[in-house]
Formats: structure tokens, sequence, C-alpha cells
RNA sequence: GCGGGCGUAAUUCAGUGGUAGAAUGCCAGCUUCCCAAGCUGGACGUCGGCGGUUCGAAUCCGCUCGCCCGCUCCA
């Protein structure tokens, strides 16, 4: 565990001075749980975008891409469950500093009424057997009735005060009731305070006519609410996929451990819309997929495992995590979950549009159901940059850090360098550049000992060199020097790009 | 939000009341030329920020911002 804490701390510190990730507004002291790709980082970001995309939406016929507007119709959150399910009321115990959410405290308690209840009944069986009349007993039992009132009349005050925003109120109420803390055992509670996990902002110039407005929670309703138009537009038959890559805002209480957990993220996400009663197979199906995909990317199988939710969401009848052995442990990667049609009918419902597919096929009109694909962009950036960060001892008892990226990922792809800063050489490594940037984003590095610079390459990732050395004036060949074994090969120039290509061939990874 | 740890150069750190250092890195030049060689020169820090105590604060105190860990949270 302390030597992963350190490996964090390593990997925060290289990805600093390689240029991979800043804190945000630095200079400011920094802003919490915002950081910036810098030169290095948005070149791995962006290929680690292409590859989702190209595996995603270019490799299935069936699946387009969108890219949805931050900002929605405010009805949206309220459709798809946010606006409630993203206010949660907290409370503190000021005893034990443990928080609770108020609502969960209350309904609690209430369990425990009912639990009298339920003994009250257990009790008459087992004294009256057989001729025992629970119904009857539940019905006219006073002390049953007395409780059943006492919740009732909690409830409603529960919900009277959630509705009037009135926290005051559900802090007497929990209070009132007697509520105290499981761990202190106390009563000594701080005032309950709402958070709301959404960013709003206010859209119209005029600040009295103004609305509020979210940004997106969750790059997902984007699609949902398009996804009539790409149907129709796109003449797209089910089963087909909608994917999309895009930022999403969460207003964390707690954001940490560099970029896992940040207030502003990117998602990479696909919606996969089904005929109702096939979901399963879909689901079954792109657990695998999405599985292969990670596979592909060659770190070892031992990082990733598969987390199977038992508690669903309320829009889920099947959910599982594909997670991955961070620096600081198994943590979430991506989300696999079959969403039902809840979100289309929740749509449905606020817009009072009808959000039905014609299946030819059977000769029928419903709504579809929802298998979802959602993967953390910048969590896989840190999964990729965490397995790739090595320390190697070296055979001349020196060491060197190199990052083994995935080289089709590896921001810089080759760098091109002369032995020596004379004889033409230069020149000559210069022509070489010209020849491979159209294709490649290359590096080109003069100074310092060649084992200086091949180390520098190490740092950032660049999983090929090459050198132009008095040999290469002579019969038009260099080496390259592979990043991972150190090999160096003697290649004929000319031969340069199609070794390269075939070294980066996706052919390769995406099977 | 609570508790713990921490914040000094790009990085890792030393410096505990007398106004800042090392190593590595970086830049320029010389030399060397295939896995962090050497030499010379150089740039970069209002010691996270604000305030207080003091003749004097990186150092002591308060507040604040940020990072890491635990709790909590993460439909």
């Amino acid at each position: 565990m302390a030597a992963n804490e350190d490996n964090l701390k390593k990997i925060i510190s290289h990805a600093k001075e390689y240029g991979y990730v800043f804190q945000s507004s630095e200079i400011y002291d920094g802003l919490s749980a915002v950081y910036d790709y810098g030169q290095m980082g948005a070149e791995l970001k962006k290929n680690i975008k292409d590859y989702w995309w190209k595996a995603m939406v270019n490799m299935n016929e069936n699946i387009v891409g969108i890219d949805a507007a931050i900002f929605m119709h405010p009805t949206t959150w309220k459709a798809s469950g946010h606006v409630d399910a993203f206010s949660d009321p907290l409370i503190d115990n000021k005893d034990s500093k443990k928080r609770y959410r108020a609502d969960v405290l209350i309904e609690e308690h209430l369990e425990k009424i009912r639990l009298k209840t339920e003994k009250d009944v257990a009790k008459g069986i087992k004294r009256f057997g057989d001729d025992f009349d629970e119904e009857q007993f539940r019905a006219t039992n006073p002390n049953v009735l007395r409780n059943q009132t006492k919740i009732d009349d909690i409830n409603a005050r529960f919900k009277l005060a959630m509705d009037n925003d009135d926290l005051a109120g559900v802090k007497t109420l929990i209070e009132d009731l007697g509520i105290a803390c499981p761990i202190s055992g106390s009563k000594n509670w701080t005032d309950v305070k709402q958070f709301n996990l959404m960013f709003s902002t206010e859209i119209g110039a005029v600040a009295e006519a103004a609305n509020t407005i979210y940004l997106r929670p969750e790059t997902a309703q984007g699609i949902f609410v398009n996804y009539l138009n790409v149907q129709k537009s796109g003449r797209m038959k089910i089963p087909f996929g909608i994917a999309q890559i895009g930022k999403a805002f969460r207003n964390e209480i707690v954001a940490r451990q560099f970029i896992f957990r940040m207030r502003e993220f990117e998602q990479m996400e696909m919606q996969f819309f089904v005929r109702p009663g096939e979901e399963m197979k879909w689901y079954e199906h792109w657990k695998e997929q999405r599985f292969n995909w990670h596979q592909s990317l060659g770190i070892d199988e031992k990082y990733y495992r598969f987390h199977d939710h038992v508690k669903l969401a309320h829009y889920a009848n099947a959910a599982c995590d594909i997670e991955f052995d961070f620096p600081m442990g198994f943590k979430e990667l991506e989300g696999i979950h079959s969403r039902t049609d809840f979100d289309l009918k929740q749509h449905e419902e606020h817009s009072g549009k009808k959000l039905q597919y014609f299946d030819p096929e059977i000769n029928e009109s419903y709504v579809p159901y929802v298998v979802e694909t959602s993967v953390g962009l910048d969590r896989t950036f840190l999964a990729i940059l965490s397995a790739a960060y090595t320390e190697e001892k070296l055979e001349n008892d020196t060491e060197r850090t190199v990052l083994k990226l995935p080289a089709f990922l590896a921001p810089i792809k080759v760098a091109v360098m002369p032995l020596t800063r004379k004889d033409g050489l230069p020149e000559k490594a210069r022509e070489i550049l010209t020849i491979l940037k159209y294709d490649y984003n290359c590096n080109y590095d003069e100074k310092d000992s060649p084992g200086k610079r091949y180390r520098r390459q190490d740092a950032i990732g660049t999983p090929f060199c090459i050198m132009v050395d008095h040999q290469t004036l002579e019969d038009n060949t260099v080496t390259i020097r592979d990043r991972d074994t150190m090999q160096q090969e003697r290649v004929a120039i000319d031969k340069i790009e199609a070794i390269l290509k075939d070294k980066l061939d996706l052919r390769k990874v995406l099977n």
C-alpha cells in the first residue's frame, strides 16, 4: 500500500515534469480537483479518444457518433432523475464526525418502527397459531395502528420539509424523533445541508428573466434526447448504437486522487438500443467487447477485473464495472449498464413526445431498451499512464524511467536524431523528419549524447528513435531503436515508413 | 465536511528566528559520440497566499488555498 501511494506520487511528479498533467490555475495556487493536460497529455488523451472512436464507431456498422451540447433543457435533468437524486440532504454528527444522509437516517428510524409491528405480528402467530388472523390484527391492533400513524406522520413531515426546501425542518424532525448516531450514540447534530452535485449557471442575458441551467452531469442524456433524430436521419435499424465523447461536470463533495475524480471530466460512452427482452444478450455482448478493448491496450490482464453491481440503480436491471488496479487500488474504470427503457420512457413522459421505434421485423412499435457502456477518458488516461510508468535497473547498474505506453497511443511516435551535430548529419536527419512528419508526430533532438537523448525519449514514452550516423551518409541506412528492448536495428531509409506503419498498425490491436 | 500528513527552484529534498542551499534537470558554448561522460558559463525561488508576534520570520502563531491518506460521498 505504502509503495503504491508512493507510486502515485511518482506518477504525478512525472506527469507534471514531462508535460502530461498540470494542476489547473497553478500560479493562483490551483483549483481543487481540476487539472489541465499539457503538451504530452493532450496528445495521449487525443490518441485514446481516437482509438476508442475507431473501435466503437468506425469498426461497427450499426454505431454512429454524435457530439451533443453541454447545456441541455433543464427538464432533461428532471426526467433523468438527477435533480432529485443528485441533491441529498446531509447531516453530520458532531461527536463521531460521521456524515449521514438525512433521508436515510429517517428511513432507518421508520424501519425500526415497522420492525416493532412485525414483532407484534410474530408474537401473535406464536401465541395463537393457525387461529391468528394476521390481516385483522394489522387492521385493528392498537399498537400496530399507533405505529402506522407514527410512520405516516413522519413521512408527511419529511415530505413537507423537503418539498419546501426546509432543511431546518428536517433537522428538527431528526431531533424530535430522537435519532442518535449509530457510532457515537449522541444526538449532537449539525445543521442539514443540501449538496447539489450539478453545477448551475444562468442562461439569458437579462438577470431577472434568466433561467437556471445545468452543466450536464453525464453525457448519456444528450444521446437519449437525440435518439429519434439519429434513428430517422441515419435510417438506423435496431439494434444500433450512438456513441459520444464529451465533458461532464459534477460538483463532488470530495474530489481527489489526481485525475481519477475531477469536477470536470470526460466520458466516452455508447448507448445501444435494442429490442425489449434482448437486452441481456447485448449486455453480455458489450461486457465482453469492452473488456477486449481494454485488453487490446496490451496492459497485463491482472490489472483488470469485473465487479457486478448487487444493488442496482433505479434505472438498471443489470450493471457491472470494469475495474482497474490503479496505484490506489482497484477502482471503477468503465460501467456497463442495462438501463431498460427507463430513460426514454422518462423523456416521453416529460416531453410529451413519442420516442418509439417501429420494428418491421416483428411489425410492432416499442420504446427500445438501452445497454450503455460508459468509460472515463481521464481514468483510462490514468490507467494507461500508471501501468506504463516503469523504473528499470539496467545492466550497467544505472536506472532509467520509461513510459511503456502502447506505441499507437504514444504522444510522440518517433524521434529523429543525428549522432553528432557535424558532418551533415543534422541535415540528413531533418530530411528524414520531413518525410515522416506528415504521418506521425515526431521529435527532433541533436543536443547532448545519444544515451541522454534516448533517456529523454524514454521518459515521455516515445516508442521509436531513429539515429542518423556516419554510415547513413554512405549507404542511406539508419538505426531504429526500440524503447522497451533498447535494441537497435539497421534499416534502409526508404523502408522506415513501411516499418513504422507495420509497428503502429491498428489491425494488430483491433483484431 | 471531519481527522491525519504535507507545501522551499522544473523534479526530489536539506535548511527551526539573523533576509536560501544541494542533487538531478534545463539553456549556451567547448569536447566526446550509440544508452543520463566531462569542462566552462548561465537562467529559474517575494520559501503556496494573507495577516500577526518580533529589531528581524522559510522557521513561531492565526486564517486561507492546494496536494496526499483515512472516514464520508460517488443516482
